[in-house]
DNA sequence: TACAATCCTGACCAACCGGTCAGTTTTTGG
DNA sequence: CCAAAAACTGACCGGTTGGTCAGGATTGTA
């Protein structure tokens, strides 16, 4: 997804498909895993090799071998991240009903947001840092899956279907809304007085902000 | 507002009410503000303090003689952060109207945000990772003065004035929504296809966002 | 002016961290 | 079973960084 993420795998020629790629591939998912933990919590810099190598369960020269560098494997798991966010906007289709497409990726996002917290952490660290890794694939890739599901919400607007809105800034204050509940667990956690989120309470979270968006835009549910 | 993050001042008796504190002062402000840009970039463990010091025109030897460490330092631009962060709740009162105390609240937020998007990333960088700092202040004076002022919602929407809202999942809301602009400004620049965030952009979201919650809540405007 | 408190600084150090490497072990295809 | 490729590892290294320290410069006061 990011330029040049993989690695060049030796792949001598067809001839030899596939060796025993299922070591690497165990590995490295293993190590993102830990990887992805470890730079939610500590960032770029306070993550160290040596931590995500204990908690992924190998010695730090092994995980060099995986991943040559520190970026490497952050980029890594940026890619990872990414190909999680840009799903779920499927539903949002000029001849979908606006009611049930903009609820239901709300839902969507905020499912995602609870599945995958610290992927969501580690996309809000880069993106507090200038985005430096994914600033272009921000101005490609996000940017035209956004100019082409903003013209479906224009298309909306334009037929009455719906208050006089902008898209692109209705897609901020989703995003932000529901990202909160993973990038400041901590205020919210400490605001309702809990230790942590329970379902029933994201739930609650969840179709609040549904009704407050649609009704917010005029949308007839 | 941190428990302990004011240093001991050697302040001997009441006869000697000042001697050359301005110095301390200034010197004080302009390493905070050298430091609050420097951990909004790179966050605590990217920030070095031979760049800040650098920054704030003076060797780091002297940097170290008025902040004795790191973590300090950063305590201090905590603090500066959350004094700022407190404000703005005033217009919301049982007997304000719920439009004009809503509305202006969001205009404030956004306005803050914009003014001091260094001092919001600094926060929304603590917060990522765990809030390990400041999490002891949001679970007294914040959590206080939500529960507060979500007494007031509560009020407003048993006298009709609005919808049935949870006040705390309101709050969250209108935080991620504005702050997005400040922490997320990299995202926000790129779907917009801008290099830089103008004053008109910020005011059309921030118009948007007021027209969608208040008419989201059913406040009659 | 004397002198004490405060301010300022270059030089230095120990700890840590990303990365390397030479060499060993394991796996795989033939 | 045998090479060769891949996987694995302990030991090591150079650079960076937070923090210290001894001593010099400035400032305020009596």
């Amino acid at each position: 997804m990011i330029e040049s993420s993989a690695r060049a795998k030796p792949r001598l020629v067809a001839s030899t498909p596939r060796r025993k790629e299922h070591i690497r591939n165990a590995a490295e998912a293993d190590i993102l895993v830990a990887a992805e933990a470890v730079f939610a919590r500590a960032g770029f810099s306070g993550a160290t090799m040596a931590e995500i190598a204990e908690k992924a369960g190998l010695p730090k020269a092994n995980l060099h071998y995986y991943f040559r560098t520190k970026a490497a494997l952050y980029r890594a798991v940026l890619d990872h991240t990414l190909t999680l966010w840009l799903a779920e906007t499927d539903g949002i289709r000029r001849d979908a009903d606006p009611a049930v497409a903009l609820g239901d990726y709300i839902r969507a996002k905020m499912r995602l947001t609870a599945a995958h917290p610290d992927a969501s952490r580690v996309f809000a660290n880069e993106m507090l840092h200038g985005a430096p890794q994914i600033g272009a694939y921000l101005r490609r890739e996000l940017k035209a899956l956004i100019d082409e599901k903003s013209k479906v919400i224009e298309y909306w607007v334009a037929s009455g279907q719906m208050d006089r809105i902008d898209a692109r800034h209705l897609f901020f204050t989703i995003w932000a809304s529901t990202q909160t509940y993973a990038d400041f667990q901590p205020q919210v956690c400490a605001v309702l007085g809990k230790a942590k989120l329970s379902r029933a309470e994201l739930d609650r979270a969840t179709e609040q902000l549904v009704r407050m968006v649609l009704k917010g835009c005029g949308v007839r549910g």
